[in-house]
DNA sequence: GCCAACGTTGGC
DNA sequence: GCCAACGTTGGC
């Protein structure tokens, strides 16, 4: 899951009550649906930052929560609403996570860029943008042994 | 249904 | 700030 620091970091989640937060705002079908159909609780994620210098993978985070609709997109005052989206037939989902650990190393860009292992994942694709992405097991277990030494 | 124009993401 | 690579919108 991508995030951008200055908006919402890491450090925000884990500074959280019970490091817990509603992860808001996803306004794209193709991410809304990996979260819907993909994600289940107990799931492991990746928590990467975006627009940041480096980017790259902070720590790791887990699913607590089946999705719900997310209640950013009927509130007007929201930089998430959608005048689109009604109650009775939301749009758009949340789910609930929760930080697990901050890496000891933080495992940049350029690190997955740099390894073969993790040249299939979507991340380092062409025109890849979506804030949420499937992961695969071996990867993930990749990035957290680097994040881990 | 097509597609041009426009908006967004995000690395660099 | 630039720009590639999308996704979305809306006229037709």
């Amino acid at each position: 899951m991508k995030t951008e620091p200055d908006v919402y970091g890491f450090d925000d989640l884990l500074a959280a009550p019970k490091q817990t937060d509603m992860w808001d705002g996803i306004r794209n079908y193709q991410a809304r649906n990996f979260m819907r159909d993909q994600m289940q609780v107990g799931d492991k994620v990746l928590f990467y930052h975006s627009n940041t210098k480096p980017p790259g993978v902070v720590g790791i985070a887990e699913i607590v929560s089946e999705a719900y609709t997310d209640p950013t997109q009927f509130d007007p005052n929201e930089k998430y609403f959608d005048p689109k989206s009604s109650p009775d037939k939301p749009r758009w989902i949340v789910v609930d996570v929760k930080a697990i650990k901050k890496f000891d190393h933080y495992v940049s860009l350029q690190e997955i860029k740099d390894e073969p292992k993790l040249s299939s994942m979507r991340l380092v694709q062409k025109g890849n943008r979506l804030s949420i992405m499937p992961v695969e097991k071996s990867e993930f277990e990749f990035i957290v042994k680097l994040g881990n030494s």
